[in-house]
DNA sequence: TTGATAGTTGACCGGTCGGTCAAGTTATTG
DNA sequence: CAATAACTTGACCGACCGGTCAACTATCAA
């Protein structure tokens, strides 16, 4: 996104005056900016990207037509931009969480697949449905059509991968683990995590998470030299 | 499908009086409704089910829209008839296959791993990109916008999951394994099949699939009872 | 041969798609 | 204050969407 604009204040139907209450991170534009990105954001995880219009983006976030084209060049530039938003917030809400250094790595593991059940659960109680992993839908419906957007859902699994690794690796240090690959372990991790995504989603049921996420943690790949 | 329809001769370009070249199940309709099965069958997989337009989907079968309409009443009674055409093919290709009793039960898991590998690893080859799992992407794609659709994914998935099962429990007999929860293992072994198609996708590479898919018959949940 | 049925044809429907644009308003800068 | 840049507005574009339909042809049984 690289925010490059600043300056400015934004109303939250406050006084103004009021110094206390500036937000200076938003200018008005961004406010508009942001409420396309989480009308996108909230409308393409519910339903998918081709069965959200530009328009309707723009109806949810209660904004004309022109200004999305003003603050994005594309509806698949958008969605990239969705994307990081969506890396932000699991970042900050699961992994972050997850993966703090007060009980052993393998127990983060764990404790990432009750965080997610329970993530996953309030997002159905509202949706009405399992969304599922807004990377995963993404991949999955546009990887062989837009390779930008692939690109970059790529990049985040890449990601993720190299946060699960590092935990992993942290587990055969402490010697809770031997002779695994830490690398494809953490990938094979990420997939079953994804498929089980997809089960739910597909039985439109959380207790499947309930049942399989926790055999995350005891997903193993051999080294190599075994 | 229930192909109700029978009688009638189709031509291949060879004399009709030569009753050995006679195949009696198709008829002319038939033939153009299984032009259009195929067809989308086809493009869905390679593509999206909102990429793929009906008129897209005839013009590739080489078939008016009218005709369409004359076989399925809608584009998601097609897609739920093609589903079932994807079902057979995996069935025959791969199911029966890999699960046929001439090798210990789980190794005809690990089987199931390499048919998988080799079959996506043509059809990317064929499709300049990895398609993944027709299941589920329509699953990914649709199960927040179309409940028959979603049924009917459930319920392949609770088909593979009823042989997965099967095999798992032969493995339990002969004392390949013990104290697992034959059913939760076979729907987490479904679920990490899955992801490890969706990880390959998304990457769109092949090699994913060999590094990950031979860990699906080391996969484990504990019996409830432990 | 006749009447019915099955299948085919392609024009057509209203609606929506992603995207454009010229004109207008508001905020910022010097 | 004037000039400029940032932002907003909503009408508009051609293309395509899933689906309909009336007219037509081929096939069939009696």
């Amino acid at each position: 996104m690289a925010n490059a604009r600043r300056s400015g204040f934004r109303r939250l139907g406050v006084d103004l005056t009021d110094r206390s209450t500036i937000m200076q991170v938003m200018t008005p534009s961004a406010d508009t900016q942001t409420r396309i990105l989480e009308s996108a954001r909230e409308l393409i995880h519910a339903r998918s990207y081709a069965d959200v219009g530009v328009t309707a983006i723009c109806e949810h976030a209660g904004v004309n037509k022109g200004s999305f084209y003003h603050f994005f060049p594309s509806k698949r530039d958008l969605t990239i931009a969705v994307l990081d938003t969506y890396y932000l917030e699991m970042k900050e809400q699961l992994l972050d969480r997850a993966f703090s250094s007060d009980i052993p790595p393998l127990q983060r593991l764990e404790r990432l697949a009750v965080l997610i059940y329970e993530f996953q659960k309030e997002v159905a109680d509202r949706a009405g449905h399992i969304l599922g992993c807004p990377f995963g839908n993404l991949a999955v419906e546009l990887s062989t059509q837009d390779e930008p957007i692939r690109r970059k859902v790529a990049e985040i699994f890449a990601r993720l991968r190299a946060d699960i690794r590092q935990t992993l690796e942290e587990a055969v240090e402490t010697g809770a683990v031997q002779g695994i690959d830490v690398g494809a372990t953490a990938e094979a991790m990420l997939a079953y995590f994804e498929g089980v995504m997809l089960m739910a989603k597909t039985r439109n049921d959380p207790d499947v998470l309930r049942q399989l996420l926790p055999a995350l943690a005891q997903i193993r790949i051999a080294h190599p030299g075994d």
